[in-house]
RNA sequence: GCGGACAUGGUGGAACCGGUAGACACACAAGACUUAAAAUCUUGAGGGGGCAACCCCGUGCGGGUUCGAGUCCCGCUGUCCGCACCA
C-alpha cells in the first residue's frame, strides 16, 4: 500500500527539460504523430492559424498551439483519424525590410526564421505532422497557387481593373480596404492615399449574398465574428430610383440622376439630392463654376482616417440644378454636392429626407431646406414628441405610419415602400422603369495587386499585341529571381533588368510579364486545402480534400475575424467553381475558436517620459497588494509598475517562451496557458502562476512515483471483489472526473478541465495514506486515470508517469479510458430544503426517494416545523435529487 | 453615432436546462517539519453579528417575472471590442 515517504528521504523531483527532450525524440524516432486514415475510424482535423515566420515563437503562439494540441492529441486517443499540420505563412513585408536594413536575402531571412522557429515548436511537444509541413513562399506551394489564378482568371473571378486604390506611401504598395485602419495600412500605420490605378482583383462580390446567407449554417463560431462578416459584407434592400433633371438647370446631354435608396417610403420627405464631389453630375456642373469646382476639390483633400470623418462638417453647395420629384412632376428638388456622399457607394448619389435622418436634418436646418415629417409614431403622446424633437432638429427614424404623405399616409412604412416601388416600377423615364428594386452591398472586390518582391508572382504577360496572355501551365511557376535589388524603394521586380522580358507565349513578340505579386492574404486563404495533400502534383487532391475538408476545429485570434476568415469562405467557393474542390465545402471551417491573448504588467522607470520600459527580467518586487513596489535590478532605482497589455515589443512586457521551457519545461508553460482564463479572454502571465504549475506537475510526480513504488498495484492487476467505502469513493472521484473532463476538452473549457484535475488530484493525496480493501487497486486505477487525463496537456510528464507505472508503451498511443457509468452516479443525493425560498438545512436522502418521502422528511425537520408554526404549508415544490421549497 | 460582448471574494475564475453562489487555483494567515531558509504537509478565510449552534446581508445599479434569479425580462451605469458619413 502507498505511503507518504520519509522525510529524510526526499524524492527524486521529476526534471522536466531533460524528461521532455526524451520524450520528444521517442515520438519522432516511433512516428507516432504521423497522419493516419485508418478506414473505419472517423477523422478530425484540427488546425491552428499557421505563424508569419518572424524570428521567434511568443506566448501567443504557445497558448494558440496548446490548445490546438489538447485537441487533436485528446481526439487521437479517442480514435479519431487526426489531421494537425504546421506550416509557414511565409510571404510578407518584413522579409523586404529585412533585406532593406540588414542586406540579406528575403528567402535566407525567410527560411532561417523557419528553422529557429520549427525548433521552437518542437520544444514544446505539439503533436504535429511535420512530413506535411510547408511554407507558401516555396515555390512547390505557390505553383499551385498560381494555377488557382488561372483557372480563376479564366472563370472570371480573376480581372484586371482600373480603380481608385488605397496607397500606402510607407511601404510603397496598395493595400486592401480590409487592411485599411482608420484611414492607415494596416502595417505600416501611415495616412493612405487614394490612387487611380490597373490593379488585379478577386470577385469576392459574386459571392457577396452567398458569404452573408450562410453565416447563418456556422453556428460553432462565435456570434461576434459572425456579426463582424455581416457588418462588413453590409446588405441593403432597397429602390434604384432614376430622377429627371429640371432641362432649364442640368448640365447638357445630362437629363437624369439615378439613386440608391433603402427608404422610398418617405419619398414625399425630399427636400434636397446631393451627389458624390466625384459624381459625373458634379463635375459637369462644376466645369462652369469655378466655386463648385473649388469646393470639390477640397472635399478630395479631405482625410480618410477616422478622426477627420468624424470632426468634418457636413457641407454642401447648391449646383442649381433641379430634380424632378418622381412622383410628383411639378415638384422640384435642388441638387447639392456633399462631402458626405460617397462615389464608392451606391450610385453616388442620395436624395434626403431630413425629418427621417439625422445627418439630412442637420444639412436641411444648416442651408435652410424643408423638414417635412412623413413618419411619425402611430399613437399619442409618444406622436406629439416626435413631431416637437423634429422641429427642434432630432430626426425620427423608428416604426410608425406615413403622414403628409398623399396616397401613402396611414400606410406603415414597410406598406409604403412597396407601394412605391410598385408604382415606380410600372413609371417609364425614357422608356425605362423609373424604379427597380435593388440589393446592395458594402462589400468591394478583393483587390491583390502588390508592388512588392516578396509575394506570389501574378502568373501573367502582357504582349502589346495579344494584351493579357496567361503563362503557359508547363512554364509554371513562375518563380522570383533570386538576384532582386533591395536599396531603393519601389518594386524590385519592376527594376529587374531582366526578369520581366519575355516573348509572348501566343504571337512571340516581345512582351513584359507581370510584375506586382499577390497579397500575402492569398497565401493563406487556401494552405488549409493544400494540407489534405501537401506533395499531390495539382493544387489538391480530390480523394484527400474529400476526406479531410472542412477543418473540425480552426484555433486562432480574433483579429482575422474579417480578413483571413472571410477571403477563405471566398476562396473555398472559387475553388469549388473552378474545379479544385469536388464535396460542397463551400464552409472550409466547420468550428471556429477565437482565442484571447496573453497579456502581462509593464514596467518603466520612474518618473521619466516619455516612457523608458523594462523587460520584466529587468525589475524585482517587494510587498504585495497595493503596496507592491518594484526596483530595477541593475541600478537600484524605482520603477512604476504599468497596466496589463498584450505582450509587445514595444512595452517590453515580453515573457520568452523559450526560457520557461529551458527554465520549467514545456508542460509548464502549457499547463500555465490552460489554467485560470477562459480560453477565449486574456489570460494574465504572472511568474506566481508559472511556479504554481510547476508546483503541480511536481505534485503529480510525487503522487506516481509513491503509488509506483506500492506494493500490491500492479499494472493489469485484477479488479477486488470487494472495496471499502473509501475505495469506492476514490474510483467515483476518478469516473467521475474522467467523464467531466472529456466534456470540458470537447467544448474548450481548458481552464474548468484544469480544475477537474487538481480536484481528482487532491482526492488522491487524501486517498494516499488510508488503508482498506480494495484501496490499493483503486489508487492504482485512479493514478493511471490521471496521467492519461493529463496526458492531453502536459504530454511529456504523461509518458514519464506512464513509464513510472510500469508501461512499455506509449501514452500518448493509449486509447482514452471509458468511465463506468454505474460510478458517475451516486446513491445518496444532499437535498437543500428552502423554506419560502431561503435555505434552511440539509437532507442526505437515497438517490431514488419518492418526492412524498422527500416531502414527509422535509416537513419533518425542526427548522421547517417551526417556521410553519403549526399550519400546513400553502404549497411544497419538490424538485428530484435537488431541492425542496416549503411555502410558508 | 451604429453593432456586439462583459460586470461574481484580495486576484484569475466556477456554477449543466432558473434549484445549496464562490468549485479549482493564485495571493494571504496560522501551524507542522527544519539551526534556518527553500521545498513539502495540515488548517483557515465573501462581508457583518454571536461563546456557540445559528442569524442577517451578498453576483455593477433600479425595477419585474417566479415557490425560487448570478442565470430570464425591462430600464440604467461602467468597461472592453468591432464598424464608422453605407443613403
Amino acid at each position: 500500500m502507498a505511503s507518504t515517504p520519509p522525510i529524510d528521504q526526499p524524492k527524486e523531483r521529476y526534471n522536466a527539460p531533460a524528461a521532455e527532450k526524451r520524450w520528444q525524440k521517442t515520438w519522432d524516432d516511433r512516428q507516432v504523430f504521423l497522419t493516419r486514415e485508418t478506414p473505419g475510424k472517423p477523422k478530425f482535423y484540427v488546425l491552428e492559424m499557421f505563424p508569419y515566420p518572424s524570428g521567434r515563437i511568443h506566448m501567443g503562439h504557445v497558448r494558440n498551439y496548446t490548445m490546438g494540441d489538447v485537441l487533436a492529441r485528446y481526439k487521437r486517443a479517442k480514435g479519431f483519424n487526426v489531421l494537425h499540420p504546421m506550416g509557414w505563412d511565409a510571404f510578407g513585408l518584413p522579409a523586404e525590410n529585412a533585406a532593406v536594413e540588414r542586406k540579406v536575402h528575403p528567402r535566407k531571412w525567410t527560411y532561417e526564421n523557419i528553422a529557429a522557429m520549427k525548433a521552437q515548436l518542437q520544444s514544446m511537444g505539439l503533436s504535429l505532422d511535420w512530413t506535411r509541413e510547408i511554407a507558401t513562399c516555396d515555390p512547390s506551394y505557390y505553383v499551385h497557387q498560381q494555377r488557382l489564378f488561372l483557372d480563376m482568371m479564366a472563370k472570371g473571378l480573376a480581372y484586371r481593373k482600373s480603380s481608385k486604390v488605397n496607397w500606402d506611401p510607407v511601404d510603397q504598395t496598395v493595400l486592401a480596404n480590409e487592411q485599411v485602419i482608420d484611414g492607415k495600412g494596416w502595417r505600416s500605420g501611415a495616412e493612405v492615399e487614394l490612387r487611380e490605378r490597373l490593379q488585379w482583383a478577386f470577385k469576392i462580390t459574386g459571392y457577396a449574398d452567398q458569404l452573408i446567407n450562410s453565416l447563418k449554417t456556422l453556428d460553432k463560431w462565435p456570434d461576434k465574428v459572425r456579426v463582424m462578416q455581416e457588418n462588413w459584407i453590409g446588405r441593403s434592400e432597397g429602390l434604384m430610383i432614376r430622377w429627371a433633371l429640371d432641362a432649364k438647370t442640368a448640365p447638357k446631354g445630362m437629363n437624369e440622376l439615378e439613386i440608391f435608396t433603402t427608404r422610398p417610403d418617405t419619398l414625399f420627405g425630399a427636400s434636397f439630392m446631393a451627389v458624390a464631389p466625384d459624381h459625373p453630375l458634379a463635375k459637369a456642373a462644376a466645369e462652369k463654376n469655378p466655386a463648385l469646382a473649388a469646393f470639390c476639390d477640397e472635399c478630395r483633400r479631405m482625410g480618410t482616417a477616422a478622426a477627420d470623418i468624424e470632426t468634418a462638417e457636413k457641407k454642401g453647395f447648391d449646383t442649381g440644378i433641379k430634380a424632378i420629384h418622381p412622383l410628383d412632376p411639378t415638384w422640384l428638388v435642388p441638387v447639392y454636392v456633399a462631402n458626405f456622399v460617397l462615389m464608392e457607394y451606391g450610385t453616388g448619389a442620395i436624395f434626403g429626407c431630413p425629418s427621417g435622418d439625422q445627418r439630412d436634418i442637420q444639412f436641411a436646418r444648416k442651408y435652410n431646406l424643408p423638414v417635412i415629417p412623413v413618419v411619425v409614431p402611430a399613437t399619442e403622446p409618444a406622436r406629439g414628441e416626435a413631431l416637437t424633437k423634429i422641429h427642434e432638429g432630432v430626426c425620427f427614424d423608428g416604426d410608425g405610419v406615413m403622414i403628409n404623405s398623399r396616397f401613402l399616409d396611414g400606410l406603415t412604412p414597410k406598406a409604403a415602400f412597396d407601394a412605391v416601388a410598385k408604382r415606380l416600377e410600372g413609371e417609364k423615364i425614357a422608356g425605362q422603369p423609373t424604379a427597380t428594386r435593388k440589393v446592395n452591398f458594402k462589400l468591394r472586390d478583393w483587390g491583390i495587386s502588390r508592388q512588392r518582391y516578396w509575394g506570389c508572382p501574378i502568373p501573367v504577360i502582357h504582349c502589346d499585341v495579344c494584351g493579357i496572355v496567361a503563362v503557359p501551365a508547363k512554364e509554371l511557376p513562375v518563380i522570383l529571381p533570386e538576384d532582386a535589388t533591395f536599396d531603393v524603394p519601389g518594386n524590385p521586380l519592376d527594376r529587374h533588368p531582366t526578369w520581366k522580358h519575355v516573348t509572348c507565349p501566343t504571337c512571340a513578340t516581345p512582351a513584359v510579364r507581370e510584375t506586382d505579386t499577390m497579397d500575402t492574404f492569398v497565401d493563406s486563404s487556401w494552405y488549409f486545402v493544400r494540407f489534405t495533400a501537401p506533395h499531390a502534383k495539382t493544387p489538391t487532391d480530390a480523394a484527400a480534400s474529400n476526406y479531410w475538408l472542412p477543418v473540425d476545429q480552426y484555433i486562432g485570434g480574433i483579429e482575422h475575424a474579417i480578413l483571413h476568415l472571410l477571403y477563405s469562405r471566398f476562396f473555398s467557393r472559387a475553388m469549388g467553381a473552378t474545379g479544385h474542390l469536388q464535396k460542397n465545402v463551400a464552409e472550409p471551417f466547420d468550428a471556429l475558436f477565437t482565442q484571447g491573448m496573453v497579456v502581462h504588467e509593464t514596467y518603466r522607470r520612474a518618473g521619466i517620459a516619455p516612457p523608458q520600459w523594462l523587460l520584466p527580467t529587468e525589475v524585482s518586487f517587494d510587498g504585495e497588494g497595493e503596496t507592491r513596489t518594484a526596483t530595477e535590478i541593475a541600478t537600484g532605482q524605482p520603477a512604476t509598475i504599468g497596466s496589463i497589455e498584450k505582450m509587445s515589443k514595444s512595452k517590453k512586457n515580453l515573457v520568452d517562451p523559450d526560457d520557461i521551457i529551458a527554465a520549467y519545461g514545456a508542460d509548464c508553460a502549457r499547463w500555465f496557458v490552460l489554467s485560470d482564463s477562459p480560453p477565449e479572454r486574456d489570460v494574465i502571465w504572472t511568474e506566481d502562476g508559472v511556479k504554481g504549475a510547476n508546483k503541480f506537475i511536481q505534485r503529480v510526480w510525487r503522487i506516481v512515483d509513491d503509488v509506483a513504488d506500492a506494493k500490491g498495484a500492479n499494472a493489469g492487476e485484477k479488479i477486488p471483489a470487494d472495496f471499502s467505502p473509501d475505495a469506492v469513493a476514490l474510483r467515483k472521484s476518478a469516473h467521475k472526473a474522467l467523464h467531466a473532463i472529456g466534456q470540458n476538452i470537447e467544448g474548450l473549457r481548458f481552464n474548468v478541465a484544469v480544475a477537474g484535475l487538481y480536484e481528482l488530484t487532491n482526492a488522491l493525496s487524501a486517498a494516499l495514506p488510508k488503508s482498506g480493501p480494495g484501496l490499493p487497486w483503486a489508487i492504482r486505477e485512479a493514478t493511471e486515470i490521471l496521467v492519461q487525463l493529463v496526458s492531453p496537456m502536459m504530454p511529456h510528464l504523461a509518458e514519464h508517469c506512464w513509464e513510472r507505472l510500469g508501461y512499455n508503451t506509449l501514452v500518448a498511443d493509449a486509447p482514452w479510458p471509458l468511465a463506468e457509468p454505474a460510478l458517475l452516479i451516486d446513491d445518496t443525493v444532499t437535498i437543500a430544503v428552502q423554506v419560502n425560498g431561503k435555505r434552511r438545512a440539509e437532507l442526505t436522502v437515497q438517490r431514488t426517494i419518492t418526492a412524498p418521502e422527500l416531502e414527509a422528511a422535509a416537513l419533518a425537520l425542526d427548522v421547517v416545523v417551526k417556521a410553519l408554526e403549526g399550519k400546513s404549508p400553502k404549497k411544497v415544490i419538490v424538485v428530484p435529487q435537488r431541492i425542496i421549497n416549503v411555502v410558508a
